[in-house]
DNA sequence: GCCGTTTTCGGCCCGACTGTTTTCAGTCG
């Protein structure tokens, strides 16, 4: 529901914009971000709390939260019926056209009864779009580019698959000499789990050479403009890149700027204001009597947070979601870091086909400069993926312990990613799991259940004494496989009661557990372990993204198991699990 | 329509780019 009112309110948003109504269209536009970055459904809120807790949202009023009342009771909103009859036009499919806004909107919906995508390319076909005033022939063409563009669908891409490009077009930028530092921003930075389009910083002396060396790349594919601050490109697998070169002295501030997000920076500003500073791209300047501006930051981004009286954000906390307060108040904590990882419990070996893999994991984990590593092999129940059986599992455990013999300064230990069943029980036998290290239990199948049926389910896995971690708890496969419905508020009750430690899966088409849900668990005090759930040697990097999902949930080193030493952790797992934490 | 260590009324982030004109409106990030 919190998604369909969101939209609703950009409509509206965007509506109001047509009609040149001041200042409604931002009310609007913030109320829906915040409703769409709710982890809670308004819904819920409005039976909890009533029309007072609605307005606890930030960004929404009394009008506001009338509005969503009125959506829950009566599934329709009379003032959004009422704007959509005098403007009956698909504005979010419109407003996506690069280029296009709500004022042409509604220019061409008066003049050409321009409603949709389909109409829209009509009329800019037929050369309508440059008869019409301010409008000219290249806005016809940009027009008919970005239809095209819409048309091969602009999803957003994986962090994962965006990150070895990043760092491929890193890399080139950094051998030309010309270019002194390189930084990537934006949501990229920001580490969030898709992104739209990638923004990089250089700075250089030689603005030229380097935006003639970029666009010459042999990833680009289309070059939409090339100027000597900015150059933006398509790349031949469809992400946007734009390249700008700052100078040196602007660099902090134009890395702090790109970084974003939006409503962080906004909010930025203000404190600037406030303390009588401007702040851009180009640096933090306090401004005099007569307008005169001294540079009081910029080259420097720690710098720029210093001097508007805040603590230093990491960039994955830039969301605007609380942050900025913390901060002033001189409380946020450290998150983890890469360097707090000691171990990845959470590895397949697919010992049941293939037996020298272990060692393999093993010689990896220490490249990765981890104390510990820890087997856990599908069970069973997943036959395709060749799981094993209690036999198998009791005779693993022997190899494992000639390992332990043969391989000094490192430690092994021995789990199973078992199967929760659909009631809730696991498909090995309790016998052979209490003689393992640990275990991991996961869904791996049924997984379109009712909400209740798969909550009830996974807390029946929790309740067992041998379950360790749940893993990926939501199922979700990002932009493929919607989450399971599970209620989360009770699940994190009974994993706080029965010490079930959650997973943050880290492999980047999962993360899973996300972000919103990560720092849910924090306020309820559950512990959560980074897992890799790496199949083959290479995924067992993917611990970073993990990491960096960790810090965007605001996990601290505490709240993350496997920063524990391999002496912990082991003495942990002895301990029956409601006195562990 | 929202919101408050300048305000319960009067403000609401800011600059670049583009295309269109010839001083600026619209869009974007």
């Amino acid at each position: 529901m919190n998604q369909e009112i969101a939209k609703i309110f950009y409509e509206i948003a965007e509506i109001l914009e047509m009609k040149e109504v001041a200042f409604k269209p931002r009310a609007y536009q913030k109320a829906a971000q915040s409703i769409q970055g709710l982890d809670e459904n308004v819904k819920t809120i409005f039976e909890k709390k009533g029309i007072k807790g609605l307005e606890e949202i930030s960004g929404v009023g009394e009008g506001i939260a009338e509005r969503i009342v009125e959506y829950i009771k009566k599934g329709k909103i009379k003032g959004y019926e009422k704007l959509k009859k005098e403007m009956p036009v698909n504005i979010s499919e419109l407003v996506s056209i690069e280029g296009v806004g709500p004022k042409l909107i509604k220019l061409f919906y008066e003049k050409l009864k321009v409603r949709n995508i389909n109409d829209l390319e009509k009329a800019a076909r037929h050369g309508k779009i440059s008869t019409l005033p301010r409008c000219g022939k290249k806005l016809e063409q940009k027009i008919l580019q970005g239809i095209e563009f819409y048309k091969k669908s602009h999803e957003r891409f994986l962090l994962g698959d965006v990150f070895e490009l990043a760092e491929k077009i890193k890399s080139r930028l950094s051998e030309l000499k010309e270019t002194e530092k390189i930084e990537a921003a934006g949501s990229f930075r920001r580490k969030k789990e898709t992104i739209g389009d990638l923004d990089i910083l250089v700075v250089s002396e030689k603005p030229k050479k380097v935006m003639d060396f970029f666009v010459s790349m042999p990833e680009v594919r289309h070059v939409y403009g090339k100027g000597l601050k900015k150059t933006m490109v398509r790349l031949s697998n469809g992400l946007d890149v734009d390249l700008r070169v700052v100078d040196e002295k602007s660099f902090g501030s134009a890395l702090q700027y790109f970084t974003g997000n939006k409503a962080h920076n906004i909010e930025l500003r203000k404190i600037a204001l406030k303390k009588k500073y401007k702040l851009n791209e180009y640096g933090l300047f306090k401004v005099g009597s007569k307008k005169s501006e001294v540079r009081i930051a910029g080259q420097n981004e720690k710098e720029i947070y210093k001097k508007l009286g805040l603590q230093f954000m990491p960039p994955e906390t830039r969301e605007n979601t609380g942050e900025i307060e913390l901060a002033q108040k001189n409380k946020l904590s450290e998150f983890i870091e890469e360097k707090d990882i000691k171990g990845d419990l959470h590895i397949h070996s697919h010992w049941k086909v293939k037996k020298g893999l272990i060692k393999e994991r093993i010689k990896k984990a220490k490249e990765l400069g981890y104390e510990y590593l820890g087997i856990s092999d599908h069970t069973k129940f997943l036959a395709i993926e060749h799981g094993l059986n209690e036999q198998d599992l009791l005779k693993q455990s022997k190899e494992i312990e000639r390992f332990r013999l043969h391989v000094s300064g490192f430690k092994i230990l021995h789990g199973c990613e078992a199967n929760i069943l659909t009631d809730g029980s696991i498909d090995i036998d309790d016998k052979v799991l209490s003689k393992l290290d640990y275990v991991i239990a996961g869904v791996h199948s049924q997984m379109k259940m009712s909400k209740e049926k798969m909550t009830e389910r996974i807390i029946t896995a929790m309740k067992n004494p041998h379950v360790d971690i749940i893993a990926h708890l939501t199922g979700r496969v990002i932009q493929r496989r919607e989450e399971y419905e599970i209620d989360f508020d009770k699940i994190l009750r009974v994993a706080k009661e029965t010490g079930t430690i959650l997973e943050i899966n880290a492999n980047p088409v999962r993360l899973d557990l996300n972000d919103v849900k990560i720092r849910k668990a924090k306020e309820f005090g559950v512990k959560m372990i980074i897992s890799s759930d790496a199949h083959q040697n290479e995924q067992m990097d993917l611990m970073k993204f993990g990491v960096w999902q960790a810090r965007r949930g605001w996990a601290e080193k505490k709240d993350i198991v496997n920063t524990m030493s391999f002496k912990e952790i082991s003495g942990l797992f002895k301990k029956p699990k409601k006195k562990r934490f």
